[in-house]
RNA sequence: GCACUCGUAGCUCAGCUGGAUAGAGUACUCGGCUACGAACCGAGCGGUCGCAGGUUCGAAUCCUGCCGAGUGCGCCA
């Protein structure tokens, strides 16, 4: 179901068939009132620029030009040289006869890598992940509904400067006596106590120091208390995952630390081909296509003086291999936006340096921050971070008690699935809902808000029309007959057909908020039909109640994976 | 200094390949449960789209300048 493509493509031929330029194009928009039909046509008045016309006469010849019988009741000029576009009923109805959506043809399927979540090791997961994390699964859900390829790669950081210090750390818990599994219990805390010793303790410094060159160089000790302290830390993150219904497993987990082997032949590699130079005994590469205004090239330093590489190494070797051994054709970071030069730097550098085909898409899809109510960056009472666990408990809490109050027919274990489903989606819509790019505020209410533009509404839609199915009584079948005849039946069913240009939309640019804007949209317009089109009142002739439940059915099948595809579940009750 | 991002209703946000009277949620004020779930629906209130120019039939949207906020920029990741 395209209606827009399908509009474009019917219009153009008509345009070309008027011998208008083929850069014309019919610029298909939804209109913005009712009155003004449901599409409209907006390409006449920029043609008639082009050729020198009057724009309202040529609207009216595309219109009769235009080959939209059974298609549109009515096409009408309007204003300047609007084309307004009445959708017949007919044409709706056949239109939700079609699957929702379908996967693209077998030439259009690409390999697709996300990099998503991507959190540190050193410490708990906190809010300041959820982003990457949220969004870059439901790109997953996107392009796999799609019949893309996708590969998951969880570039966890799990090689830092920052592991000599926790080693240490432990090292030393460990001689005064304290079980591995006791001091690793609360990760944050124990990060918090090896800071302390780091910064005040300048033996201990200078002992974590050393601690980092014999992990890097593979020393077998320092190997096997890293390697407890990444599995607390993994299964830790995995936990979070299975609470988020988030789709990443150990399996997708490549870190740091696997590139560490290629790091070094890497940076020969660059320097023979003079893509880097040394600078001050570091190796650089410098990029002239970075260069700000006074034209001073953007500089990456890939090699410390000292020796040691940096995360710039180890982004140009995991892109180096996403590109080659993963084979990708679209290589998407959900990375936020301070990282943004860094992205730009490593993409330049990496096509410089051929480590990629030409045609391979190298996409930094950024996030913007998280702030506090005073519009600073995010941090709590105390300057430090809120634990992601501690917000999707929080909103569990919060949901079970909203469930417990407003439906006293639930038993105690559908409560808690109920409890859990709202909570969690109304964290994931909450933070899917505002557009990518921007900033937001980070704030318990809004957050957890269950009111409105939320995802139980969403939900709460969904399990109307579960409920009038189950008391309907009728089997209704997807090959059922739709008759439009209310308004409300056909706005409604006018939303139902744009589900699979707008999830097309979203794989493109990969902006979930235009799906979140539109689910929104379907489940409010739903409302509206509840409200004013009864279904299962006894004075309803069967036809019209099995073409309305016909229609609940469109609308369910859409909110289901519609909101699926943000990752968020639906229920028969709540 | 240089670079990137962003200023839309009291608050949180849509709208930005230029289109008709700038939309939601929330807050506040009313109204609606003996038809299918009131986590809902309807109505009202609320805007110099940061400011000033420019481009044109038409600008929240594109361009320039200014003001304001955030972020980043050679040895952290």
């Amino acid at each position: 179901m395209k209606p827009k493509a399908f509009l474009t493509e019917k219009f153009s031929v008509a345009m070309t068939a008027l011998g208008l330029p083929a850069d014309c194009s019919p610029t298909i928009a939804l209109s913005s009132r009712p009155e003004f039909g449901d599409y409209q046509a907006n390409g006449a008045m920029r043609a008639a620029k082009r050729i020198g016309s009057n724009p309202r006469e040529l609207a009216e010849s595309i219109i009769n030009k235009v080959d939209l019988e059974g298609i549109a009741d009515r096409l009408e000029v309007a204003g300047p040289g609007f084309i307004n576009i009445h959708l017949s009923s007919s044409y709706l109805s056949s239109e939700l006869s079609k699957p929702i959506i379908s996967e693209v043809p077998e030439e259009l399927r690409k390999r697709i890598v996300i990099d998503h979540s991507s959190p540190n090791l050193a410490k708990e997961m906190h809010v300041g992940h959820l982003r990457s994390t949220i969004l870059g699964d439901c790109l997953v859900r996107i392009f796999e509904i799609l019949g893309h390829t996708v590969i998951r790669q969880n570039h966890m950081g799990d090689w830092g400067t920052q592991f000599g210090m926790l080693i240490a750390e432990l090292e030393q818990q460990i001689e005064t006596g304290k079980q591995i599994e006791l001091a690793l219990n609360d990760l944050e805390h124990f990060y918090q106590q090896a800071k302390n010793h780091f910064d005040k303790d300048e033996k201990f410094a200078e002992l974590a120091r050393q601690y980092v060159v014999k992990l890097q160089s593979g020393d077998r000790h320092c190997k096997s208390l890293w390697e407890k302290f990444i599995n607390v830390s993994i299964s830790h993150n995995q936990e979070i995952y299975k609470k988020l219904n988030v789709g990443l497993k150990e399996e997708h987990i490549k870190p740091e630390s696997s590139y560490n082997d290629v790091l070094e032949p890497l940076v020969a590699y660059l320097l023979e081909k003079e893509i880097a130079i040394d600078s001050d005994g570091a190796k650089v590469i410098f990029l002239p296509e970075l260069a700000d205004k006074n034209g001073k090239p953007s500089p990456m330093i890939i090699e410390k003086s000292g020796g040691g590489y940096l995360y710039s190494t180890t982004d140009l070797a995991a892109l180096k291999y996403r590109a080659n051994e993963l084979a990708a054709d679209r290589i998407l970071y959900f990375i936020d936006a301070r990282q943004s030069l860094h992205m730009k730097q490593v993409f330049t550098a990496g096509r410089k340096a051929g480590l990629v085909k030409s045609g391979t898409s190298l996409e930094h899809h950024a996030f913007g921050m998280m702030m506090d109510d005073s519009g600073r960056p995010f941090k709590t009472r105390t300057g430090g971070t809120v634990k992601l666990n501690d917000l999707l408990n929080e909103a569990t809490d919060r949901a079970k008690s909203i469930v417990d109050e407003k439906n006293k027919d639930l038993t105690l274990q559908e409560i808690k699935n109920i409890s859990w489903k709202v909570g969690i989606g109304a964290i994931k819509y909450a933070d899917l809902s505002i557009t990518r790019t921007h900033d937001y505020v980070f704030n318990w209410n809004s957050m957890l808000s269950f009111d409105g533009n939320t995802a139980p509404y969403l939900q709460y839609a969904y399990t109307r029309i579960q409920s009038i199915f189950r008391r309907s009584q009728r089997e209704i079948e997807r090959s059922t007959k739709i008759s439009l005849t209310e308004d409300a039946e056909k706005a409604l069913a006018l939303i139902i057909i744009q589900f699979e240009e707008i999830v097309s939309q979203v794989a493109i640019d990969c902006y979930p908020h235009i799906l979140c804007s539109y689910l929104y949209e379907l489940a409010s317009s739903f409302m509206h039909f509840y409200e004013t089109c009864p279904i299962l009142k006894s004075d309803i002739d069967i036809p019209i109640k099995d073409s309305r439940l016909r229609l609940c059915l469109s609308v369910a099948d859409t909110l289901h994976i519609g909101l699926d595809l943000l990752g968020i579940d639906v229920m028969e009750k709540m």
